[in-house]
RNA sequence: GGAGAGAUGGCCGAGUGGUCGAAGGCGCACGCCUGGAAAGUGUGUAUACUCCAAAAGGGUAUCGAGGGUUCGAAUCCCUCUCUCUCCGCCA
């Protein structure tokens, strides 16, 4: 979330950004709304501190009162201070209900958007970032869309997957199982080799944990909950991977922090069904692998762009054609403040399938996480990115189109080290 | 799941109602000492909020978390979480 000294000093500069996620008039007074709280949160603290000051003044005299025996002057004083403690009780509840609506505010603001985020009410208005330059892959009229192609070469299984859990389960086979694993190595592998840490975080989260990255309370209804326990199923690896750093303070020489974790993803993606989310364009187990910077808010943009940079590198070498997104006010995610989409082009679906998110949260997210490195003078708050790097199962659904031949899918070069085959079929 | 013990600063560890944001040690930073180092020695070393135009300097809160008793709580009481030991179960 916001801070709010940043929404007093930058209150121009926010309402603008806010505008650009369209926001009404009335929307925004929400910023007001939250000055004004906080204006009086500082004057009841302000008043509250002085009390608590009078009474540990004096109950420190009571105490050295009652040390020399004066014991008739200690009960006077202490008739006194009862009456401070009731005052103070009154205060600290007011102090706690103003507290508590300030948070609900602040929750609700999103990140503001970077000054180069496009404006516009959805996906539709997203600017084309970087274009595919070279031709589109063209297949015959036989080309079949991954769904098939899973069936005639028994590569996964949406029916038993139903089967076993329920829709949106898909069970992988044989070579369809080894090419997801040799997938999942050779991004973990190219991760590691640009210098990201390797983690296998939990799978379940609590909520701070769920709070820190900003899935609560604004998408809790997007994860799995295992009620009896109290946890959330990821539905990233940047949940437990980003919450490592949860009320760390860092020093500048460690800038940046570069993590990277292979997680099954879980999302609930309630109540999307047709034609759009056959097969494995959408489903509520994938699995994917995420890079995470922390990074000095200095140079943030930069380390953006050597992520994109990166995610960008692996699709090269897949020979997948892709563009690149940025994402407008309307479709940017909450918590983000520049987000770019990468899109990756099945040439039997005829359409791009988003493959990866790459974004720039700033002090969004550390602001939740409290987490804060020391410059010198005090201390500041990170900024976090994070990307897919990258999401599988798209992955897997546009090689499968694309590379299909009469005699199998060919498997790309980078790969076969992996599989063990360059052929699936 | 059952029984018991415990949770104090970056780390170890003292502290059972007032003089405790907290002894002592380690670590770290800076200085002295030294040809240089080690040893020794001196000083400093949490976070958040807040007051002040700012600096300096105040104030408040924080000893796992939340609540309570009290003029006053690290210390007493209650609830919760977590850790350790033993037993049970188990990949």
């Amino acid at each position: 979330m916001l801070e709010v000294n940043y929404i007093r000093e930058n209150k121009e500069q926010v309402i603008h950004g806010l505008k650009k996620r369209n926001f009404t008039a009335g929307d925004l007074a929400i910023i007001d709304d939250i000055l004004r709280l906080d204006d009086n949160r500082k004057s009841i603290q302000t008043e509250l501190d002085a009390l608590l000051a009078e009474r540990n003044a004096l109950s420190k005299e009571i105490g050295q009162l009652m040390q020399s025996g004066k014991k008739d002057e200690a009960e006077s004083i202490r008739q006194k201070v009862a009456g401070l403690r009731d005052e103070a009780a009154v205060m600290e509840s007011r102090m706690s209900e103003n507290r508590e609506q300030l948070q609900t505010l602040l929750y609700k603001v999103p990140n503001i958007p970077n000054e180069s985020v496009p404006a516009g009410s959805s996906e539709t208005d997203n600017e084309v970032y970087k274009a595919w330059e070279k031709d589109l892959p063209e297949l015959s009229g036989e080309a079949l869309p991954h769904w098939d192609l899973a069936k005639k070469y028994n590569i996964f299984d949406l029916d038993l997957g139903v089967k076993i859990t329920g829709s949106g389960f898909p069970v992988y086979r044989g070579k369809g199982a080894r090419f997801q694993r040799a997938l999942i190595a050779f991004f973990l592998d190219r991760a590691t080799a640009a210098g990201y840490e390797e983690i296998i975080p939990p799978l379940m989260v609590n909520e701070d944990t769920a709070r820190g990255t900003g899935q609560l309370p604004d998408k809790e209804g997007q994860m799995y909950y295992v009620e009896k326990d109290d946890l959330y199923l990821i539905p990233t690896a940047e949940v437990p991977v980003t919450n490592i750093y949860r009320d760390v303070i860092l020093n500048e020489s460690d800038f940046p922090i570069k993590l990277t974790g292979y997680t099954p993803c879980f999302r609930r993606e309630a109540g999307s069904y047709g034609a759009h989310v056959r097969g494995l364009n959408r489903v509520h187990q994938f699995d994917k692998i995420e890079i995470v910077q922390i990074q000095h808010p200095d140079r943030s943009y930069d380390t953006l762009q050597e992520m994109l940079a990166h995610v960008g590198s692996l699709l090269d070498s897949l020979e997948l054609p892709y563009r690149i997104l940025r994402l407008c006010g309307g479709d940017l995610g909450f918590t983000s403040a520049l987000t770019f989409d990468f899109e990756v082009y099945s040439a039997a679906q005829k359409r791009w399938l988003e493959v990866s998110s790459v974004s720039n949260f700033e002090t969004y997210q550390s602001n939740r996480l409290k987490l804060r490195y020391r410059d010198g003078k005090g201390t500041r708050l990170a900024h976090t990115l994070n990307g897919s790097a990258l999401a599988l199962a798209r992955i897997v659904a546009a090689l499968l189109e694309n590379n299909q031949t009469p005699e199998g899918i060919v498997i790309p070069k980078v790969l076969q080290p992996y599989t063990g085959f360059e052929l699936l079929n």
